[in-house]
DNA sequence: TAGATTGTTAATCGATTAACAATC
DNA sequence: TAGATTGTTAATCGATTAACAATC
């Protein structure tokens, strides 16, 4: 096929996609088959052509009057995002952001999958955090390449992150999602996505003060 | 004062300004004074002008030839984003994810200060988890209105976020910050700040995707 | 059919980048 | 001083919104 499936979407249409995607969820379990784009527009907050022309990007269409079916859209998105084919994930850092990331158990649905976490507490090493083995951090580099990992999970300390990220690099793997408050420097064909909690938190505190001062 | 501190900077200026500021202390960690919009730009990966149209904002002055100081630079973000003013915040849903997030501890520097948390689980209430006290979620209206709390986590499975936000909105909070993976239904005047890791992980995956099909 | 909604092109808006004079 | 870097205006780029014909 000459018409490549997956045409890129900017950033900030795949960051709509997936809220779509939740809303959809919701009113599939309220029994609605089918939705217009007005509709999704006034639930997320944005326009109803911006809605039209992210949809397009994954070639559904809808049908005039009666809109987009939902099970459709869902399917679409579902593997438009390529969350059907779930890539293979470590970890490093297994305190409580870690711990809660491998108990969430859901990533498996978005296109993510734990095979294994690291540690550098002995504690932690040789047992099972929710199904996922705990490894010691040496072993990472050559487990990842031997697994041929594709994404690196980094939950530890700032102050342990870079290091870990050195290692990823090291076995291979093609992207870093960080949560460790820090700037981390990588080689550039390393993807990295950052989790940042802090950088959510700092969008959210901003709005606070300009309604305040409105 | 008729030309407000608090100019208001986009989104995306925002969302560098907390990167700015991971870097900077990095480089305060390395004992580095002063800094060129240049070399940031190189380590964050952006334009150059960008960074001096970012700093910008927060009415901070560089030297040409010398470029910013880095200690002035990091005071100035934290002030712009009102960081060095915690806003107090009460959370919902005990579980994995919400422990890890009381247990961070390091939200008082990011503006946020948590003064309670909620679960239905009997188990957890009356105890606390990392110093916060944990309390049944009948009691959250009544105590965010008398403490007039400003900020609401909720960390809760998918199918009870809606009626967490709603005790919150009753409640008089200002803001949601929301880690459910759920669309939530709020009034207009409530800031809502998604904070869900799917949509950071649906970008990774998809530039991941990319990548391969290059 | 009449009317609502899609699909798409053109216009607008806002953020980013380029250019360059001012300045330490 | 000469040269690097700031601060700012103008140009560009890309995403969003407006307009409207096509269609079920």
């Amino acid at each position: 096929m000459t018409d490549n499936k997956f045409k890129p979407a900017p950033e900030p249409t795949v960051r709509r996609l997936s809220r779509y995607y939740h809303l959809l969820t919701s009113l599939k379990e309220e029994g609605i088959n089918d939705i217009s784009s007005t509709t999704i527009a006034n639930e997320i907050g944005v326009d109803p052509t911006l809605v039209r022309k992210d949809i397009e990007y994954m070639k559904v269409g809808g049908k005039p009057k009666t809109g987009f079916n939902v099970n459709l859209l869902l399917d679409s998105i579902r593997s438009y995002l390529n969350w059907v084919n779930p890539k293979d994930a470590f970890l490093v850092g297994c305190g409580s952001l870690g711990t809660a990331m491998l108990g969430y158990g859901r990533f498996k649905n978005y296109g993510m999958n734990f095979l294994a976490a690291f540690d550098v507490d002995d504690l932690k090493i040789g047992t099972t955090i929710h199904d996922t083995p705990v490894f010691e951090l040496q072993k990472l580099t050559e487990l990842a390449k031997r697994m041929e990992v594709q994404i690196g999970v980094i939950t530890t300390p700032a102050h342990a992150a870079q290091s870990a990220a050195d290692l990823f690099v090291e076995g291979g793997i093609k992207a870093i999602w960080n949560f460790a408050p820090i700037h981390l420097r990588l080689p550039e064909n390393i993807i990295l996505e950052n989790a940042q909690l802090t950088q959510s938190l700092a969008v959210l505190t901003r709005n606070l003060i300009h309604q305040q001062l409105k």
